[in-house]
DNA sequence: ACTTTTCCCCACTATATAAGTAGGAATTGT
DNA sequence: ACAATTCCTACTTATATAGTGGGGAAAAGT
């Protein structure tokens, strides 16, 4: 399931992707428009932030915009930051992988066998995806 | 994430799947082969029977065993009843659907977008996956 | 220099879900 | 009758999610 972190950090980012201008958006104002909680948005922000997804200004006048163009954010940068792993196990996780405690071997596994495949499938769908294409729709 | 519950039902399932005879095996055999403890597997065990996977009998020289072939059983059902939706969001599970709080409406949801496809992806290798396939590799 | 606006950051709580446990009832084979 | 086994409900514990509160720091406008 998707946590609501990574759906309103989704919603923020399309937010500012339809902007026209890339200038500073206030954390109130995209919480306000996407029904979001303020205080809970601003920590997503924060996290896209260090991510290198989206930049930040201070003081008045400031606020968050897009760190790159929407085309250039692909939605695994977005989930990875967000969400975490893409994988549904840890065992077959690119970027998050941990053996699992309960098994011998991964080559003999049907988990892992069948999550490498699901894994592959949505990764395919991220990779593939960009902020600009989910704005297109 | 998938939950332990739905992994160690895999497990089972597929030891199951592996053997010559379709004949009861009990709990504490299967739990014993796959690092499961018997008490948590025997409420997998039962849910699977409830949802039509497996077959069970009582008293002495009882125990589970598939309900129908191994190729018949498509991944599925197994996720759907053990893990619930393949969705990652209810509003655009299939078997599970449920509006969003926060969403005015669907048709212009970037999330929505996106995980009509992620689940679209998710169940082709889900739906084309049977139990046989998966003790084949 | 001061004030306001805004992001930055840590700690806390409440709630839900997952994971596992306990105990007994019901059923079947010998 | 007895032993072995599934069946079923309720309970406990651990962990993660979702959200809140309050103070601090930096930047900008005046």
């Amino acid at each position: 399931m998707l946590s609501k972190k990574t759906k309103y950090g989704i919603k923020a980012l399309t937010y500012l992707a339809k902007r026209k201008e890339n200038c500073p958006v206030q954390i109130s104002e995209i919480a306000g428009h996407e029904n979001i909680s303020v205080k809970f948005l601003e920590r997503i922000l924060l996290e896209l932030r260090k991510a290198g997804v989206l930049d930040s200004k201070k003081g008045k006048g400031g606020g968050y915009f897009l760190a790159r163009s929407p085309k250039d954010i692909p939605m695994t940068d977005i989930i990875r930051t967000l969400e975490g792993p893409i994988a549904m196990v840890p065992c077959v996780s690119l970027n998050f992988y941990k053996k699992c405690d309960d098994c011998k071997s991964e080559e003999v596994c049907a988990v892992n066998k069948l999550m490498i495949q699901v894994r592959d499938s949505s990764l395919q769908v991220f990779k593939n995806t960009s902020l600009q294409d989910l704005i297109n729709y």
